[in-house]
DNA sequence: TCAGGGACGATTGCATACAATCACTTCTGT
DNA sequence: ACAGAAGTGATTGTATGCAATCGTCCCTGA
């Protein structure tokens, strides 16, 4: 059951940053971003007056945003003498994903029984409607890039998704953590030159309708075996040698990546 | 093969939070630590003026600390209102448990992983010694407290150990996600009445033991079930009526809980 | 008696100014 | 020429002061 699609579906792809909203959780918005996006790249020494000279703002919300940025792992930085741009997590990657299959399972699985609950008429919380509006909204908007052949944008789409249903779970600890995780997931992507597939887009609405119709335990499965997949699509593609540490995905990267070279590409180099 | 132990052992208890260093993040950690210890009650309002009078502090460190705060969950905060202690996450327990395990999982798996690395004299990671101590420490102290019947303190130590495992790991990102976790657990337990118990304890030397020895999958699955059984006890201790997301976890709670009522208890009360 | 509007108090958000600390350079002595 | 130490510049850490914003109380009017 589709919400009613009468609200601006692509308008729901800009606010998640908050880009100039006034606070200083816009300013570490802002660093962090950049920091994802690869314009402060790592290693990179960043000085509290550099840094509020470029967002306009004062020392104080700059140094606010730090700290925030170091809690979360992306500045590294030494008392009294200064602060840097952390090294990109790859090392980590394997864990990472493995901490996100756990979590998003989780939270697909609050989610479809939250639903349940709701149509039972148990509860009817205000917040359900407008998430899962936004949903749709992604979900078009995705659809669109995939059909215009953009797909850039579908890496942002595609965590917003994640952390809207997470946010349909109704756990603001689980939202709150698996976000974290998709910053240094997303970070992880944007150290990789390849281009991401669209394969695994058209996953997110199963995953909904699964949500929708209160089925927790498909919600479940099918979100593990989504976030497997795009787990073993990265190891492959950024060529880690070391095994994953979850025996049934480091099995399927070895399988696909012993046999023929690579499917995608034309001609098979061994 | 237990590293030499001439450095002072229950040193190491202490300088975990870090009281009075001089930086901001004392401040957070103060905070937290008062929150994690009820002293600062949930719903508790706390504004800037009062936590700067608490602290002997400017409100400059005190907005830092609570932004760090508000990231990690401890927080909640509205723009121009003020800030309140957030509410305790008793329902999202047994996910975090969840989470813990995968992390916790991977981080004793990738320390067995270096150790054998190091043994085998491929590298020799300086921080590797100096942790090792301070872990050897924790279980000494940890043995001198459960001897000497005082509980209180195992958890705080527990927490610890389970973090130096983590550094032992020498991923520092999921060193960070697990702290972030550990707190959350660790206020979990404040909520909680009744003691824990000392029965999962020796685990601890178990683990270590397989680390040393450099056996990953064994150090991995002896932690799966340290960290499945603290959540099955928490689970049923604090009387969680929902099911556990993971089927064998949500059986074995139901099987302790069905057939006689306390087995700790004197008297059985159904 | 109750609804609506305006003013006040309190608190946050921010910018500026100053003190403490560290890294680097340069100077001196052997 | 080289080692060590003091000085200097830069950067962080902190305090104070002011402006913006929100919640609340009271006042006015019907």
């Amino acid at each position: 059951m589709p919400p009613s699609p009468d609200e601006p579906a692509l308008a729901a792809v800009v606010p998640a940053g908050a880009a100039a909203g006034g606070r200083p959780a816009s300013v570490q918005d802002a660093i962090r971003r950049d920091i994802i996006a690869g314009v402060l790249t790592p290693g990179a020494r960043v000085t509290e007056a550099s840094l509020a000279q470029r967002y306009d703002v004062s020392r104080v919300p700059v140094r606010e945003a730090l700290r925030g940025l170091e809690s979360e792992g992306f500045i590294d930085s030494r008392p009294h003498v200064g602060s840097r741009v952390a090294p990109i997590p790859v090392p980590d990657a394997d864990d990472l994903f493995a901490v996100r299959e756990t979590l998003e399972v989780s939270t697909a699985r609050s989610a479809a029984r939250r639903a349940a609950a709701l149509y039972s008429g148990d509860e009817s919380p205000e917040d359900w409607w407008r998430i899962r509006r936004e949903i749709a909204g992604l979900l078009d908007a995705g659809d669109a890039h995939v059909a215009a052949g953009d797909l850039d944008p579908l890496v942002g789409i595609n965590d917003q998704i994640h952390i809207a249903i997470a946010e349909l779970s109704g756990s603001a600890t689980m939202t709150r953590l698996l976000r974290q995780l998709s910053w240094k997931i997303e970070w992880l992507y944007a150290a990789e030159v390849q281009p991401r597939g669209k394969r695994l887009w058209p996953d997110h609405r199963v995953i909904v309708g699964a949500i929708d119709a209160g089925d927790g335990e498909r919600a479940a499965a099918l979100m593990a075996a989504h976030v497997r997949e795009s787990r073993i699509g990265y190891l492959l593609r950024y060529g880690v040698t070391t095994p994953s540490s979850d025996p049934v995905v480091a099995a399927e990267v070895a399988r696909r990546r012993a046999p023929e070279a690579a499917p995608d590409r034309p001609s098979g180099r061994t």
